[in-house]
DNA sequence: TTGAAAGCGGTACCAG
DNA sequence: CTGGTACCGCTTTCAA
C-alpha cells in the first residue's frame, strides 16, 4: 500500500505539504505542486479512507436510507437510488445503502460510528422516526418528501419535494381550462395513505380545493396493485360518473398501463371521448400506448437538491427547511376540449 | 463522541481490555466483561469506524458494483441489490453502492483507498474488465454471473450463477417429457447477447443441445423492449411454426405479460392449446394472469453465496472458483400433454 | 487475565 | 511557502 509519506519522499517534500497539496487548504508553489502530482500519479496513490476519517473527521460517505415497501414501485425506487448515487459521486461522495434494517437502527448505527457524514432519506412518512434520530444525533440530513403531520413544516429538518398540492391544483386547472367539468382520478393504493405518505394527502388536498373552487365534480378510485384491480377501478369510475370527460392519473406506471388498455378495450378514443392527464409521473409518459400529458415527477432534481442540502450541512450550513419544486406540465396530446 | 477510553475509564479497566472484550480475541473474566458491557450500554458506545479501519485494516464494508443498463429490468436489478444488502447486514457488513462510475474506476478507487474489504459484482459480462481490476488489486471479490469467454472457467475469480446451461436442458426436457416436439422460445432482447451477458449464451447452448439430442424443433425470437415487440414476436413464432405446442420464456416479466395477453387475445387456452414454461424467472410466476410452470432464478441464494464467498476471502480463504446452482422446476399447471 | 504503548495514515496547528 | 509533530480512536504485540 502506498501512503502519503511514500509520495512525500518521492516528491522530496514533507507529508504536510502533500496533504495540503491534496486538500488545497494552503498555497503551494507551482513547481512543488507539479512534483507532488507527478509522484501521486506515478505511485498511483490514493489516500487511505480510514486514516482520513479518523484525522479529518469527515468520511466522504453519505448514507441513503431507502426502505422498501411491499406495495412500492421498484423501478421508481431504483431511479431515486441511482439519482442519489449519481449526484453524490459528482461531489466526490460515496453512498452507503441502508435498505434492510428497520431504518432507524441503521441510521443510528452509521451515525454513531461516524461512518457517514450525513444521510439522505427517501420514502418519507408523516410520522417519520428518522426525523428524531437525525435531530438528536445532529446528523446532516435531507429528506426526499416532507415529514410532519401538517404537510408543510417539515418537522424542522431539511426536505425537498415536488409541490404536490400545487400539482393537484395544476392537474385540475389544466383539465378545467380545457372545458372539463367532471373528472375521474385514479390514485395510488389505499395502503400508501394508510402508511402515512404525505404526498398523496397533499396532492388530494390541492386537487379537491381547486375542484371545489371551480365547481368541478371529482370522483376518486384507489386501486390496489392486485391483478385486474386497476381495470375494475376504472370501470367503477365510468359507471359512477357516466358524464366524466377526463381522468387524472396519480398512480404508478403499471396501473396507468392497465387502465389505458381498458380504455382501448372499451373502444374509447383519447382525447376525443376522454382526456387523460398523468400527474407526478415517475415514468416516461411519451412511450405509453397512448402518450399522456403530464406533470413529470422531477426525480433527478429532487435527489440533487437533497444530496446537496445534506452536503451543505456537512460543511456547516444550517438546514434550509422545506424546499418545494414547482410542478410544470408537458404536452403529449392526450387532453382536448370535451365534445358537447 | 464517546470513545473506547471513556468506556475503559467507566469500567475501570484498560482500553486494551475493552478492545478485546469487544473483539472476543482473548479471554476476559466474567465480572470484567460484565462491567465493560454495562459501561458500553450506559455510554451508548459505538466504535469509531475510521479508527477501526485504520488500526484493524478491515472496514466491514462491501462494495456492490451494480452497473445499470438501458435495456435492463429495474425490478430484477433492485431485487439483487436488496438481497446483497440483506445478506451483508446479516454478517455485520454495510454495502457501498457503486452504480454510477464506469465500474472499473469505482472499484479501483474504493479498493485503493481501503474503503471496502471486498466487492460483489453483478451484471457480469463475458469480457468483464472488473475481473482484471480485482485480481490485480488482490481484492476479495465475488461475481454474480460467470465472466470468461468460455462460459465456465470464471476467469479465475469467485463466481456464482444458476447453471443456465442445465436450465436450458431442463426446460426442454420438461416439455419433451410432456410430449412436445416443437417448441418456441421467447428470449431476452438481442442487446443482451451483444453486450456479452454469458447467461443467455449458456442457456441457449443447453437448450439447443437438449433439443438436438431429442430431435425437437426449436424456434427462437428475441423481442426488444419496445412496445408491441413481444406481441409481434409471438405472432411470428406461431406463423413460422404453426405446429408449435409449447413456449419457453427466457425473458423479463413485462415481455411475458405481453405475450400472455396476446395468447388470450388469440383465444388460445393454456395448457390445452399451448403449454408454457418460464425459465430462470426473476419474478413470481404464480401471480401472472396465467400462472406458469417455471425454473425460478434463485436470486436470494445467488446473492447470499456471493456475499459469503467475498467475506470468506476477506478472512483469508481462497476464492472457490465457479459455483453453479442446480435449477429446479416448479409446477403451476401451465404445462400439459399436447393434443394429438 | 490484564495493562502499556507502538503504530495505522492522515490532518492541521505551530514554527520557521 | 514549507516542515515538524501532536493528535484522531482503535488494534495488537509485548510484558507483567
Amino acid at each position: 500500500m502506498v501512503t502519503i509519506s511514500d509520495v512525500a519522499k518521492a516528491a522530496g517534500v514533507s507529508i504536510s505539504t502533500v496533504s495540503y497539496a491534496l486538500s488545497g487548504k494552503r498555497a503551494i508553489t507551482a513547481s512543488t505542486r507539479t512534483r507532488i502530482e507527478a509522484a501521486i500519479r506515478e505511485l498511483d496513490y490514493e489516500p487511505n479512507a480510514g486514516a482520513r476519517m479518523l484525522a479529518g473527521a469527515t468520511t466522504n460517505i453519505l448514507a441513503l436510507s431507502a426502505p422498501i415497501h411491499a406495495d412500492g414501485h421498484l423501478p421508481t425506487h431504483m431511479r431515486f437510488v441511482t439519482a442519489v448515487v449519481d449526484t453524490a459521486r459528482k461531489h466526490d461522495y460515496d453512498v452507503l445503502l441502508l435498505a434492510t434494517d428497520d431504518d432507524v437502527s441503521g441510521i443510528r448505527r452509521v451515525a454513531a460510528s461516524s461512518l457517514v457524514d450525513g444521510v439522505v432519506a427517501m420514502g418519507v412518512k408523516n410520522h417519520d422516526e428518522r426525523v428524531d434520530v437525525v435531530r438528536r444525533a445532529a446528523l446532516p440530513a435531507a429528506f426526499i418528501g416532507i415529514p410532519g403531520e401538517d404537510g408543510h413544516s417539515g418537522d424542522g429538518v431539511a426536505c425537498v419535494d415536488l409541490d404536490f398540492e400545487l400539482a393537484g391544483r395544476l392537474a385540475v386547472t389544466t383539465l378545467a381550462e380545457a372545458g372539463h367539468r367532471s373528472i375521474g382520478v385514479v390514485g395510488h393504493p389505499p395502503t400508501y395513505l394508510a402508511r402515512g405518505t404525505g404526498f398523496v394527502q397533499r396532492f388530494n388536498l390541492g386537487l379537491e380545493a381547486e375542484a371545489a373552487a371551480r365547481g368541478i365534480r371529482i370522483a376518486v378510485v384507489s386501486p390496489t396493485l392486485a391483478r385486474g384491480a386497476a381495470e375494475r377501478a376504472f370501470d367503477e369510475l365510468l359507471d359512477a360518473s357516466p358524464e366524466m370527460t377526463a381522468v387524472i392519473f396519480h398512480c404508478n406506471e403499471p396501473v396507468v398501463e392497465s387502465v389505458l388498455r381498458r380504455i382501448r378495450e372499451r373502444g374509447l378514443d383519447v382525447p376525443r371521448d376522454l382526456s387523460l392527464f398523468a400527474a407526478c409521473a415517475s415514468y416516461d409518459t411519451s412511450h405509453l400506448v397512448i402518450p399522456l400529458d403530464c406533470i413529470p415527477l422531477p426525480l433527478d432534481l429532487m435527489c440533487r437538491i437533497a444530496v446537496e442540502s445534506a452536503l451543505r450541512q456537512v460543511r456547516g450550513a444550517d438546514a434550509l427547511g422545506v424546499e418545494l419544486i414547482t410542478p410544470v406540465t408537458e404536452n403529449r396530446g392526450s387532453v382536448a376540449r370535451p365534445r358537447l
